[in-house]
DNA sequence: TACGGCATGTAATCGGTTACATGATTTA
DNA sequence: TAAATCATGTAACCGATTACATGCCGTA
C-alpha cells in the first residue's frame, strides 16, 4: 500500500468532485459549481463551500492534483489522477446506500390529523411546484443525447416527479 | 408575548416530536423512536440520539413538558402543552419547503460512463431492494384504515418506490 | 441471582451550512 | 473610471451522527 491513499475516508461529496472532473475534465471549483448545478445538484444540492473546499482535501490525498494560475484570478484548477480514478471507480462498484427521501409536505400531510384544513392547500401548493419542475425537465434536449447518463437521470427525475404528482393530484380530488 | 415562547428556532425533528406527541399521546424518547421506526422513519430517519435531545430542548421552550419517574428506570415522558399545539398547528399552516431526494444509485448510474460494467449490477440490486420495500409496504392493515394518514403515507410510498423500481427495471432491459 | 439484552441517556467528533471577505472582470 | 456583478476563497458556527456509558428488567 502506497502511503498516498487511505488517508481521510470519503464522502459522497468527494466523489461528486471525482466524478466530474473525469467527465467534464480539469476545473476551478467554480466550473464544478456549475457543473452541480445542472445536474447532480438538481436532486442532491452542495452548497458552493464544499465545491471549494473537497477539492482542496482531495489533493492532499493525491486524488487529484491542483495547479494555481500565477496572475489574474490566481485560480485553482483541479485535475483528477489515476489514484483518483481507481477510487471513483471502487465507489461505484461497492453496493450502493439506500436512497432516502426528504420531503416536509409529506410530513406535514403526515401529521395534518391535527388540522384537517390544511391538506388541500398543501396539495395545492405541491401540484404547481411538480408541475413547474416537470415542464423544466421536460425541455427538449435538456438531458442531451438518448441513452446519456445524463438523459437516464433526467428521465427518472420525470417519472417520479409524475408518481409524485399523481398521488398529490388525486388528494385533490378525494377532498375538494 | 409570553417570555416562554419564541427562544430557538424550530427544526423538523422538532414538528415530528410535537406531531408524534400529539397524534399518539404522552410518550417517552424511546416511544418516539419505535413510533418513528414504524411511520416516519421509514422515509426520514432520525438517529435515536435526536429523539432524547429534541424533547429536552423543546421542554426548555414550554412547547412539551417533561414528567421523571421518581423510581425504577426514570425515565422521562414527554406530553405536549397547548403551546406546543400552538407551534405545530402553525408550522402545518406554512407552505412547505421543496422536497429533496438522496439516491446514492442514481449518482453512481449518473457517474457509470466511467465503468459502465456497473450499471447491470446496481441496478440489479436496486430493484431488488425496491421489491423488498414494496412488499413490506404492501403488507395488509400497515397503513391503518382508509382515508387516515398514516395510510396515505404508505400508497405515496408504493406509488413513488413503483416508479422508481419501472425505471431500473427499464434499464435492466435496456443493456442485459 | 447472575446474565444478557433492552432501554435510556450523554459526550465528543465531524461535516454541512451560513456568513463573511476580497479581488477581478465587465459594463455603463 | 466608477459601479456592479461575477468569481474565489475562508472561517466559524451549529447540528447531526457516532460512539460511548450505564442501569434496569426479564429470564434461566
Amino acid at each position: 500500500m502506497t502511503p498516498s491513499d487511505s488517508e481521510h475516508p470519503l464522502r459522497t461529496v468527494s466523489y461528486v468532485v471525482l466524478g466530474l472532473l473525469e467527465a467534464a475534465g480539469p476545473q476551478t471549483s467554480y466550473d464544478l459549481e456549475r457543473n452541480v448545478e445542472i445536474s447532480v445538484g438538481f436532486f442532491w444540492p452542495f452548497p458552493h463551500s464544499q465545491l471549494y473546499r473537497e477539492p482542496h482535501r482531495l489533493a492532499v490525498d493525491g486524488l487529484v492534483t491542483a495547479t494555481r494560475e500565477s496572475s489574474g484570478r490566481r485560480r485553482t484548477v483541479y485535475t483528477i489522477t489515476d489514484a483518483g480514478r481507481a477510487a471513483l471507480r471502487s465507489w461505484l462498484a461497492e453496493p450502493a446506500d439506500p436512497a432516502q427521501r426528504r420531503d416536509p409536505a409529506m410530513l406535514k400531510l403526515f401529521f395534518s390529523d391535527a388540522s384537517p384544513d390544511i391538506v388541500a392547500g398543501l396539495a395545492a401548493h405541491r401540484v404547481a411546484d411538480l408541475e413547474k419542475t416537470i415542464t423544466f425537465l421536460e425541455q427538449p434536449g435538456l438531458g442531451g443525447p438518448e441513452g446519456s447518463s445524463t438523459r437516464r437521470t433526467v428521465d427518472w427525475g420525470l417519472s417520479l416527479c409524475r408518481a409524485d404528482l399523481a398521488f398529490w393530484r388525486s388528494l385533490l380530488q378525494d377532498q375538494p
